[in-house]
DNA sequence: AGGCAGGATGATATCGATAACAATCTGAAG
DNA sequence: CTTCAGATTGTTATCGATATCATCCTGCCT
């Protein structure tokens, strides 16, 4: 019986314990040391109830004193209220969708709700896991990228029973909410543009593949541009796995003007392949645009500040973010009611830079 | 009373329902239908439990049939493990980071850890507001960028119990783990490289705050090694609130070669920073090495893909996310016992490429 | 003086799983 | 035939907060 105030005194003065003793730290014992219920405390932490200001004052205090940290596992499973919003982007690593993911991250900033993030690598099969792994935390609403899903995870996010926002283009067949544009006239558009400053042979950097739907998205709006131009078949070319790198940009460009030599612009399917075209063809002493023009898509920091700065299309990734988020919490806010499954169409345009630029041939 | 059944018809007919009777379903539901109890219901969702196959298969096919998901929340509260894990990167738009933050969610693959990830923008009240948030969730253990933290913040982390791996620079009061390297180090050694090259005149871009410690750091490793090789007093100039971005990179690099035009080499705290010196020098027409020899710090993928090429101090950023979720993955298991605080130092090594060229001079 | 609204606080049941222990069953050993 | 180990399954209490309803008190109105 004695043993143990000695332990105490022993291991207080090595390494801090670890699940020993620490943390043990529960609301009851934080209201018996001030001497109300359980339930006051519980409310002093939630600025809406009622409670007096100056029994919360010495609830705060003794919170402090005693470091007690508020279990909110605990909390949600009788609030039934987890807290928790669930978010899919393909990759963490691409700052168009970090930047996404910022957007979600400061719209949710003072609501009290935490971000689960998780990327997919572009698999439609490790999407599944992941909305699998995230509904286990039963989070309020989730936040997914592009529209194409698995069979079962569709099942599962219907039986979940709340609301879900696709971002980054336009699904054929929404779940729910959607906060995007669609890739293909985005890409159109920069096909036109570039078309009205007189160019005419376009070759095209970029896969088609299932993984990345966006990617396939911008190609199609490419070729069927370039068709109703009038200027014979597009030059388009994949290269690897999307996502395509800067690198594969570099060595796709290199193929591309062996078997098209007198093409006149490239667009790639992002600014990270443009960049990397670019690069390699400042490398083999080609001039940009003056030999070769390109351009990308996404509009990516780096875009603006490359030499020579790159034509794309600027893309509100940050806004798609805040806004998914914005739609998601009235969605929640709402229940069940009402809340039509509406598509909010985010912005684009096409940033015209001297990677393109006409004059100087 | 009777518009109620009338409600429900209507509903189930048009847009699924929003948590009105969906997502109901309870694991004791599940056992009731296959016609076992609740708790070998949970034996059958791990795999290490007795269950005979026979039964787990019925409950497998139960909860497929039915559609039910695990409600981790609750189990974590009886059986007093989260299944959490939290970090905190200064910055998810910077893909340092974010590859370690990759590091780190690859490492918990298959393990049933879920990462609670926050961005604490450079600052250390964020950081503290953030380490509570996440110590609500009573995460198992914890990872950090940096060594500053407010005390307050120290003494939530000392209470919670829990490992601690701080990240990416060697504290001078370690918290517990720590996995990274001496960022003074790494730019010494590219410093004394570069001056093994020839280079005489060095400058410096790259702030000073508090806010970035590894700036810091890298900032001080350079004005003491040029001050070791007696290469008079370095030229260091800040520019803008850290983390400085390309076009501040581009900006510093002006005023730095006004300051001090006969500068031969400028060395910048990140590579993104110098990709912005280099783009703006080129685009007033010097020529880079011949004229302006720069480098950057971290080997981002840029650095390689660029013309020119982009010395730089290449670090593990993967690996350093990696090696961090291992490390805390032992603590964890380790429990309160042993596993004394040691550091892991990751590499680094110096990367020169065509941005320092001496031949070209 | 009586009554009552409304603020502050407390008591109790509960959220949905799991820990811990009990019970049952099977087959093999004695 | 009995016994017992080991495999399988069930029962009950519990994790730590919150919903809900009950209680108490104060002050004001009639």
């Amino acid at each position: 019986m004695k043993a143990e105030p000695v332990k105490d005194e022993d291991e207080s003065k090595g390494r801090r314990l670890k699940g020993v003793d620490a943390q043990k730290l529960t609301m009851a014992e934080v209201a018996k040391y001030v001497g109300v219920s359980a339930m006051t405390v519980s409310r002093a932490f939630r600025q809406d109830a009622s409670v007096s200001e100056e029994t919360r004052k010495r609830i705060m205090e003794a919170v402090d004193a005693l470091g007690y940290v508020l279990d909110l596992s605990a909390g949600s499973l009788s609030s039934r209220r987890s807290g928790f919003i669930a978010a899919l982007v393909p990759s963490i690593n691409n700052s168009n969708f970090s930047d996404t993911a910022r957007g979600i991250t400061d719209a949710l900033e003072n609501t009290g709700l935490q971000l689960l993030l998780g990327y997919t690598d572009y698999s439609a099969e490790k999407e599944e896991k992941l909305i699998e792994a995230m509904l286990r935390r039963r989070p309020e609403g989730i936040i997914l990228t592009g529209g194409s899903h698995t069979d079962r995870a569709r099942r599962m996010l219907d039986k979940a029973g709340i609301p879900v926002v696709e971002t980054w283009e336009i699904p054929e067949e929404p779940i729910n909410h959607v906060v995007g544009f669609s890739n293909s006239e985005a890409m159109s558009l920069l096909v036109r543009a570039l078309a009205s400053q007189g160019y005419r042979r376009f070759g095209y950097i970029g896969g088609t593949t299932a993984r990345d739907t966006r990617g396939s998205q911008r190609r199609s709006g490419f070729l069927k541009t370039v068709e109703e131009l009038g200027l014979g078949p597009g030059r388009a070319i994949s290269f690897g796995v999307p996502p395509i790198t800067m690198e594969q940009g570099g060595q796709a460009v290199v193929s591309l003007l062996e078997r098209w030599p007198d093409t006149e612009v490239v667009l790639c399917v992002s600014d990270l392949s443009a960049f990397g075209a670019i690069m390699e063809c400042k490398r083999r002493g080609m001039r940009v645009p003056e030999d070769i023009a390109i351009a990308g898509f996404g509009d990516y920091e780096i875009s603006s500040i490359c030499h020579p700065s790159i034509t794309t299309i600027n893309v509100d990734c940050y806004g798609i973010g805040r806004q998914a988020a914005a739609k998601l919490l009235d969605a929640m806010q709402a229940g069940g009611e009402a809340t039509g499954d509406e598509i909010t169409l985010t912005g684009y345009r096409v940033v015209l830079r001297e990677s393109t630029e006409r004059g100087a041939r």
